[in-house]
DNA sequence: TTCCGTGATGCCTAAAAAGCATCAGCTAAT
DNA sequence: ATTAGCTGATGCTTTTTAGGCATCACGGAA
């Protein structure tokens, strides 16, 4: 009783007709298909019922199309095409060769351990494109959750159930200071010497746990900071810093490359520690694009 | 035996597919397709087989897509819209509201007959388009026996056998002279007259006919007649007479808006007629877009 | 535990596609 | 003019397959 639903033939169909529209004679089209040539006139006649229109003219000699064949075939075409590779681009995909993750990290991840992954991982799956956004601990943690995210490198100050985890790097902060502070002579500093210098940090909301860290270990050290700005992202922090407008906590790791204007320094006595990490979703299982993207940075 | 061509489905599990992506819930969905749910189970089943891949993860309340079923949810949405539309798009087609018209003209009929029909064609037949080439006679009749053609506004000299022609405009030429040419001052004149003026005309092969018959309205009055030139399109003739290069021969029809460096002038005595007609072949019988050209055309 | 709701399976029926044999129409060569 | 040899169409049968109904297996919620 069914079959009614939108379109008035099938696949087959159009095949049948593509091909006869190339060889414009039955029996060849026919041998082409390997099927009878009653069943390729049949099923002509099916489909020219089923558009109400004839689309090949028979003659003695074959056939020629119509102008409404001339047009079916040319709209047709791409979309057979387009059916025709569906099975091995969705082999690609399932075998991780295609693809795309999307990947949210935080300045530090930027600027230490994420450059050689994301070389890494386009020197061995060339078909697969990293969707990368930084974006803050808090906000990762949450679209992580709703499955808006793949996988992200944030910096966990609880557990974090339902992702797998895996460290990336874990140290003492140190500080940055603008090269023309006072301090900036001295090799080593503790967080009592800062007591006075402003400090650049991100929004509370973004990683409240770290932020309240930074807040104990001052008061560790019986100071009170002075937070002179919250920024975001993370580049912007280096930048006012470079300004002069203040200093900020900076991981060794992450002061590598440094602009001319800046300095860093290691903490001696309390100081916060930073921990990054790669996290994703356990359930549902990561998908081959995913899979890969965390053989690479997280190798287990 | 057979059913092996290229596509490893039909169009019907597209669809099921399609409408179990959108709802994740094979009764629902069964219920919308109008077939039982177990027809869907096993579609679906065999779509994943014939794609070696899982597209839906069964879950306790429904189902969600796996990313290859994302995928191939994404790329046949615009192959079934596009196969959705085809047959009302074929319809219009064969109704005669979209299509195209190759109709060739000689410039007599662009000065003429031909600027209101293509008005009047456009305003009754939006959807269609006209591709208008000027070309000869002689190549146009060439194209209307080779099909390349479909209808062509032309100067017949002979029968054309296999084309159907409808009169368009049939009269004795006149001369057409530079301002400043020393017979502008006569109202009429004679063959005879413009003997010692150099006349521009096509060139013969365009269409031998006229062309001979124009040397015969010559040597009626016993002239020869100098030729200047040979030129085409017929613009460049009237470019050439303004440019006081010579005269050429013209309808009256043609001449009512010429510009100022040129005069028109009848001919009495001798003098060669033009006959312009709209021609167009009646085997194959003409698309309905030729057909509602014609009709304009050439109303019967 | 017992329902209830999910999708999957077994079995049968019905629809439809394919094959084979043959027909009908026209062309072209004899 | 006849006929042999193409063309695609049609009649009938077999084979395939989609669909329906009844039922199962499983898991979560009451």
């Amino acid at each position: 009783m069914p079959r009614d639903y939108q379109y008035p033939f099938e696949l087959r169909h159009l095949v049948y007709f593509r091909e006869l529209a190339r060889q414009l004679h039955f029996r060849k089209a026919a041998e082409t298909l390997a099927v009878a040539q009653p069943a390729l006139s049949r099923a002509l006649a099916q489909l020219e019922a089923a558009l109400g229109t004839d689309l090949l003219n028979r003659t003695r000699r074959g056939a020629e199309l119509t102008p409404a064949g001339r047009l079916l075939l040319d709209r047709i075409e791409p979309l057979l095409r387009g059916l025709a590779a569906l099975p091995s681009d969705l082999k690609a995909l399932v075998d991780g060769e295609v693809g795309h993750v999307r990947v949210a990290f935080t300045g530090l991840a930027m600027a230490t351990v994420l450059p050689p992954i994301i070389r890494e991982f386009h020197r061995r799956h060339p078909g697969i494109r990293l969707e990368l956004n930084e974006s803050p601990t808090s906000a990762q943690l949450t679209a992580l959750q709703s499955g808006d995210l793949a996988c992200g490198f944030f910096h966990p100050d609880a557990p974090t159930p339902g992702l797998r985890t895996h460290v990336q790097l874990q140290e003492k902060n140190g500080v940055l200071l603008p090269a023309d502070h006072p301090l900036a002579r001295r090799r080593e500093l503790r967080l009592i010497d800062l007591a006075t210098t402003p400090f650049v940090l991100f929004p509370r909301t973004h990683n409240p746990g770290f932020y309240d860290r930074v807040l104990a270990a001052f008061a560790a050290s019986g100071v009170t900071p002075r937070i002179a700005e919250e920024v975001w992202p993370r580049a912007n922090g280096v930048g006012l810093v470079r300004a002069g407008v203040g200093a900020t906590f900076m991981c060794p790791s992450e002061a590598k490359h440094l602009p001319a204007e800046v300095l860093f320094r290691p903490l001696t006595g309390p100081a916060p520690e930073s921990r990054l990490v790669v996290g994703w979703r356990t359930n549902p299982a990561p998908d081959p694009a995913l899979a890969a993207f965390i053989a690479v940075a997280a190798p287990s």
